[in-house]
RNA sequence: GCCGAUGUAGCUCAGUUGGUCAGAGCAGCUGAUUUGUAAUCAGCAGGUCGGGGGUUCGACUCCCUCCAUCGGCUCCA
């Protein structure tokens, strides 16, 4: 007999090699039913997988993520076996599941492709193998038998795979006609998927490696109920009406063409008000905490990225040299603002007094993105960054990037981001020669980072590996209305380019010492967080940063001089408003501006003129009765007030 | 750059197997209407069907190629 725990705390006894689901029987029938996976002492179990020892048990259902983990893996392999059935001699690479669905990457036998018009067919498929309610067996098989399976096959991806697993924890998991080298943990049986939908096919480098074989990924998605799928495709939808290139075109903020180039974002009245509101705002902030402004022309002498490092890194990628027509002189567009900052604290020698030093500037940089990279506003060519250098001694260090940190938290928080993730990309240790500097320096940085992270109590992810080659860095990451990750804000620790630049200060030992510097910036780039800005609000802008709050409707022609006279006065209250003076029906006008999501609707008609008032309707509420023009711009001002507290 | 898809009027889209199929709604313009909280009515104008090449008696429709866009992959100072 062994011992199984609950997550309430009781304790059973059951028959060993027993499993998850016999166990969940004898507790209700109920509970049987519902539940998909369990964890067992910390390890995800099939529910039919044996337990031999006393354990602790938690049971998932279809609501949590292991539920889900394991509904979807079984998806993937009936999936795949849709597709052997279709493709014979089909080698299979990996089919993991992801945050929305599954994924199977697949070489397909030569001369055969797949497209979206063969999902149909694979559809069908998968719901009747699914319907046939095969059980899933699975079975520990030495490393040796599974090399010799996989060979006989000829699946060099299985084998490549196996290679890497330490015999006696490889497992093979099998349904119907298929088989597949997996660690689980899967549905008992088939039966459990009720709905399926292919999404999207799409190209994928074996491992990840550009210079591997490029395999086939069908992404798909499965539900335990067919309603379930429907509520999927229907928030699917929902989330492609806040895509930002559609609300940016409806809106008028920005616009792409393919004359100026691919990437090339230009800001049209409204989005460039937009973004300077959000310039100014940061610029405030930045001003109250010690930042000075600068400014830089948009390119910089070769020799320059050089020095930096940029160009031995990135050179070759970039967009390439601009020479002057008589000397042949090169010249760089800015990928980066980092050198021409680091050769303004150059312009004069610095006594430690003088740290720390914060330049500021929203820098205009362009970087060669590769064609198919580009989106919207969120990866682009030419961007600009609200960027900023403090240079400071090694003993300020800490306490500069926690006062960052707290800058980017108070924007997070004024713009109502409150879903954010923030990820610590320190270095490889084991690929040392990716990065340049002491390993002195690395350690000092990243325990600088993990320190005030720690601090400010973020919740950090931290990746191995993703530093960028001069430091480590601690970026704010938030997820854009289809659930993609973006990363916004950014702070940096760097030793190098003090190095190379051979900045210094004469410290109160009267010896020459070398600063540390952090890049940071809080938004990221404008267009970036401006995308992100327009995919969290849908369009629907603080009323402190929409560019038009309010919209002046007059009833009929005989009110538009009022209506100007209420313009007028708006104005003196810094309102940014406007009059729709267009020979349509109160209704209509209404409906537009809804639509274009002005805040604040103003009608005006006989009644107002003579009260010297407005009737106030609430863009996406309803109408809030009639007040005086100083009432209406009070209510603003407080509300702008107290959005920006 | 790679895999797959898409490209018809400013926008959203229709266009049967290649043969009056170049269309609709909205936006725009003109006129009428003078309007009270989510679409007033009528008329007019708008496109070398992404560009180029080919097949054909004939191409929006089939093929090739280039460009751009979309979903991913790779990359991202």
């Amino acid at each position: 007999m062994i011992k199984i725990s609950f997550p309430d705390g009781k304790v059973r006894e059951y028959e060993s090699g027993t499993n998850s689901l016999t166990i969940a029987e004898s507790i209700s029938s109920g509970l049987a039913r519902e539940i998909i996976a369990a964890t067992v002492s910390g390890e995800v179990y099939d529910l039919t997988r044996a337990i031999t020892a006393d354990s602790s048990i938690k049971f998932h259902k279809w609501d949590d993520e292991e539920g889900k983990h394991a509904f979807w893996h079984t998806s993937a392999h009936v999936m795949a076996e849709a597709l052997e059935f279709f493709y014979p001699g089909i080698k299979l690479g990996i089919g993991p599941t992801i945050e929305n669905g599954f994924y199977y990457d697949v070489d397909l036998p030569e001369g055969e492709s797949i497209s979206e018009n063969d999902f149909g067919k694979i559809e069908q498929k998968i719901l009747e193998i699914a319907r046939g309610k095969h059980e899933v067996v699975r079975r520990e098989v030495s490393k040796s038998e599974a090399l010799d399976i996989y060979t006989k096959k000829g699946d060099q991806y299985k084998i490549e795979l196996i290679n890497e697993l330490e015999d006696g924890t490889i497992t093979f998991y099998s349904q119907n006609n298929f088989t597949d080298l997996c660690r689980g943990p899967h549905l008992p049986d088939t039966g459990f998927i009720k709905a399926v939908k292919l999404l999207s096919i799409a190209g994928a480098y074996w491992r990840g490696n550009e210079k591997n074989k490029q395999l086939t990924r069908i992404y798909g998605i499965s539900f335990p109920k067919q309603k379930l799928l429907e509520e999927y495709l229907v928030l699917l939808e929902e989330a492609k009406k806040r895509d930002h290139r559609k609300i940016g075109k409806e809106l008028e903020l920005f616009a792409f063409s393919s004359k100026v180039g691919m990437g090339l974002p230009l800001w049209l009245p409204k989005g460039a008000q937009l973004r300077e509101r959000l310039e100014n705002f940061l610029k405030k902030v930045q001003v109250e905490h010690g930042y000075l402004p600068v400014m830089c022309p948009h390119i910089g002498q070769k020799e320059l990225y050089v020095t930096s490092g940029h160009y031995e890194k990135y050179g070759k990628d970039s967009f390439q040299p601009i020479q002057t027509p008589a000397e042949g002189e090169e010249f760089l567009l800015k990928p980066m603002n980092c050198p021409h900052h680091c050769e303004i604290y150059n312009t004069k020698p610095r006594s430690y007094r003088d740290l720390p030093l914060r330049l500021a500037e929203f820098g205009t940089v362009y970087r060669y993105e590769q064609h198919g990279e580009l989106h919207g506003l969120t990866r682009v060519r030419g961007f600009t960054q609200d960027d900023a250098h403090i240079f400071c001694r090694p003993d300020q260090l800490l306490d500069e990037f926690k006062k960052v940190i707290d800058i980017v938290l108070y924007i997070f928080k004024t713009l109502d981001f409150s879903d954010f993730v923030t990820q610590v990309s320190l270095r490889d240790p084991n690929d040392k020669q990716k990065y340049i500097g002491s390993d002195e320096n690395w350690e000092k940085a990243e325990s600088a980072i993990m320190e005030a992270a720690a601090e400010k109590g973020l919740k950090t992810v931290v990746e191995i590996g993703e530093a960028a080659f001069y430091g480590p860095k601690l970026d704010f990451m938030v997820k854009d209305a289809l659930g993609r990750k973006w990363q916004l804000g950014t702070i940096q620790v760097d030793y190098n380019l003090p190095e190379r630049f051979e900045l210094e200060y004469k410290g109160s030992d009267n010896e020459m010492h070398r600063p540390v510097m952090i890049h940071r910036a809080p938004f990221g780039s404008m267009e970036r967080f401006v995308a992100v800005l327009i995919e969290h609000t849908a369009g629907k802008f603080p009323l402190w940063l929409t560019p038009e709050q309010a919209v002046i409707i007059p009833v009929s022609e005989k009110f538009n001089d009022y209506a100007k006279k209420v313009l007028n006065l708006l104005n003196n209250y810094d309102i940014r408003s406007f009059i729709d003076d267009r020979n349509e029906k109160v209704g209509r006008k209404i409906r537009d501006n809804e639509l274009k999501k002005i805040p604040y609707l103003l009608v005006v008609g006989e009644k107002e003129s003579e009260n010297n008032s407005l009737s106030v309707r609430k863009q996406g509420e309803s109408d809030l009765g009639e007040m005086t023009i100083q009432e209406f711009a009070d209510k603003i001002k407080f509300e702008v007030e107290n959005l920006l507290a």
